[in-house]
RNA sequence: GUGGGUGUAGUUCAAUGGUAGAGCACCGGAUUGUGGUUCCGGCUGUUGUGGGUUCGAGUCCCAUUACCCACCCCA
């Protein structure tokens, strides 16, 4: 064990899964474009205030997940005329809420019409006891949408959800409900707690405290599992106001368009105080039992709450991590390595010069400059997993050649030292036939 | 924050309380410029850390720490 080590929680990504993680990443920007979807780049750092505010006080993250610390300039910023805000800056937990500051701090909702699509990939930190799937630091990839108020948006974010499900070959399932408005949602959770308070007996701990405080998450408890024990659980969606009902099936029938398989789960609640109407989730099997994968909803007055003009909004983030865990193994092929020996001293001076040469391509290639024999040459490209060689030998440096084998069929040819286009093709189309 | 499991070589794992080992990996070799297999040789340890019990602790006890899994909650 070295010395020093990783921070619990946060993890180092090396080779291969390095690859797979940028080609992920690749993959998912070209996805978001196709909507006309652009990146916005924010601060891993915001005031904390921002978030408390955001994702309200009472929210798990906000109570206890923060990486909260103070600012050296704390007392100076504290000495502004607003008064304390940006003296205590936290590691920001999610994607949201800097996207909605930034949005209203260079005023993109007011230069030009909406709808604004954007999207951002990095990381999030959560100070929470690490678990298969769930990591202090992980990486979200998510989209947001500015200004269109139509549930017809919230189907073609979830469709582009499902775009990205299909494009990676993951099988998830897309579950989506409606949450209500403030208009609607007081009303049922009155009634939520009238239906449990007479059962309070029959709860566990964490449920009794919820009944009040929390009824909603209350029928998501795992130990008590009220789904299976209660039929008659009142269910939001016969409690929605008619915008909010209207919506819904706005929003249901224009996912029917869109082919985007789902199904109603009238059970969803986000974690996060800022939703209202849409909400959806995306669970696939991630092997543990974090299996939410993507989750996201409709927003429609955090802007307004956060200091910006009343801007209608929708978006949802997806976990890399989670993602990742769930994309076939084999879904990234690795370009097959090509490598090159001398087997003298002098052949090292043509080596160098076709590592030159190929260099000017799209070919993963490597050389070694320590000469060796034909044999330890053949052993070490294959502890390596290359699949080309190329040998500079005496017969070969005498005759201005190159002789080129494939490790795999056996195969070999010499090459003209000139003639590296003819290389070059003869490995690209080995690639394409592999 | 709560509960459970595990810490021994680079890695995966052994070792009835009695001298810490094996596979893999790595390095070298099996006579000339043809590999993957095989064979031979070599290298590697404060047994996570600190106490305690004992003639003697990798092994038993206590504490501590790290990782893993689960709860809570979420991506």
């Amino acid at each position: 064990m070295s010395r020093y080590t990783a921070v619990k929680g946060m993890n180092d990504i090396l080779p291969p899964d390095s690859l797979r993680w940028s080609r992920m990443e690749e993959d998912l920007r070209l996805l978001a474009a196709r909507l006309n979807y652009q990146e916005i780049r924010t601060p891993v750092v915001e005031s904390l205030e921002l978030f408390q505010r955001g994702l309200g006080e009472t929210s798990d993250v906000v109570q206890k997940e923060m990486y909260v610390f103070e600012d050296k300039n704390g007392n100076k910023l504290a000495l502004k005329p607003e008064g304390t805000a940006g003296f205590k800056l936290a590691l920001k937990p999610e994607g949201t809420a800097g996207v909605v500051r930034a949005f209203i701090e260079h005023s993109v909702g007011i230069e030009k019409p909406g709808p604004h699509k954007l999207f951002y990939i990095g990381p999030n930190f959560r100070y929470e006891r690490p678990q298969k799937g769930r990591y202090r630091q992980f990486h979200q990839f998510g989209l947001e949408i500015f200004g269109d108020p139509t549930p017809e948006m919230d189907a073609e974010l979830i469709y582009a959800a499902s775009m990205i499900l299909d494009h990676f070959k993951v099988k998830g399932e897309i579950r989506v409900n409606s949450i209500g408005c403030p208009a609607c949602r007081p009303a049922y959770r009155e009634k939520l707690i009238e239906y449990f308070r007479p059962k309070a007996e029959e709860l566990c701990g964490d449920c009794r405290r919820r009944i009040d405080s929390n009824p909603l998450r209350l029928i998501d408890c795992k130990v008590d599992a009220p789904r299976d024990r209660w039929n008659d659980i009142p269910l939001i969606t016969d409690h929605l106001c008619p915008q909010c009902a209207s919506d819904f099936e706005r929003l249901k029938k224009a996912l029917a368009i869109f082919h985007v398989p789902f199904v109603v789960d009238p059970f969803i609640v986000r974690g996060l105080d800022y939703y209202v109407k849409t909400a959806f989730e995306i669970t696939a099997d991630t092997g543990g039992t974090q299996n939410a994968i993507a989750g996201g909803g409709r927003y429609d007055n955090l802007v307004a709450e956060t200091g910006g003009a009343a801007t209608p909004a929708t978006g949802f983030a997806i976990g890399l991590e989670r993602l990742l865990s769930v994309v076939p193994e084999d879904f990234y092929g690795m370009q097959p390595l090509a490598m090159g020996f001398a087997l003298f001293d002098g052949g090292v001076a043509d080596l160098v010069h076709l590592t030159k040469h190929l260099s000017h391509h799209p070919v993963r290639y490597m050389a070694e400059y320590t000469p060796r024999k034909f044999k330890n040459a053949l052993q070490k490209a294959n502890k390596l997993g290359a699949r080309h060689i190329f040998i500079f030998g005496e017969d070969e440096v005498k005759n201005q050649q190159v002789l080129y084998k494939d490790l795999a069929t056996g195969d070999q040819k010499t090459f003209g030292q000139h003639e590296v286009m003819a290389i070059v093709a003869m490995l690209m189309d080995k690639e394409i036939r592999k």
